[in-house]
DNA sequence: GCATTAAATAAGCAATTAGTTATATACTTA
DNA sequence: TAAGTATATAACTAATTGCTTATTTAATGC
């Protein structure tokens, strides 16, 4: 018997996903750890409509931020209650590494630490 | 391997679903088919208000009416294409049956045909 | 045909959303 | 310490959303 989520919760969850942005946001983030820059690298929107988009990510707990020098990395909230959730939605989806793949091939991709 | 469905489509559905009306009346439908009439009693809700969540769901093919004598009945169209991608989700969501059978006990559940 | 019931559509409105530009904050490096 | 780079926040705006009330369409039953 499958666990079971609070409708309501849920419905957060999905209006926030409900989002081509940062649905693929978070199917990234699923598989690689990245920084602002590269999100505006790759979706070709400002920098603050990034930072906004992630903040709402951040809020409800789906992400999580890590300075590393200059850069704050994100990378999936895998302890959050609704991870498993999130996490049978995204597989479900077509793998997006070929954008992490276009940064790295135009050497925008950050490295660090 | 899991089929996967364009991450476009995907937000679109998940934005749809990213309401709690209409999560509500989908998980309901799941199991239950409904008239436009028993959904104005359990969200409590103005009968447009019902009509145009209806229209939304049935626009991208998600349910399906028929109409039968003075009432017309919405079930779930399980041969839409994302129909799966539906399912996975509400599967993870807890029974709304207590509110059909709210219904029944204070005799708005429509019978028909 | 006329009154009643069910549902859809139209029009209007307040709240929310996703973007923008401008500015502030924080770290790095010369 | 000053300049450069990365990110967040503030303020604004146009578009979208979810609701409402008013009206229209459609079926039922006397």
């Amino acid at each position: 018997m499958q666990a079971t989520v609070d409708l309501n919760k849920a419905a957060l969850v999905l209006k926030l996903l409900g989002d081509t942005t940062r649905l693929t946001m978070v199917k990234i983030l699923d598989t690689h750890d990245c920084c602002v820059c590269e999100f505006v690298e790759i979706f070709k929107v400002s920098q603050p409509s990034i930072s906004q988009h992630l903040r709402k990510l951040r809020d409800v707990g789906l992400i999580e931020e890590e300075r590393k020098g200059q850069w704050i990395f994100y990378s999936i909230n895998k302890a959050n209650e609704y991870y498993p959730f999130v996490e049978s939605v995204l597989k479900q989806l077509p793998s997006q590494d070929e954008k992490i793949q276009a940064l790295t091939d135009e050497g925008t991709r950050i490295i660090c630490c």
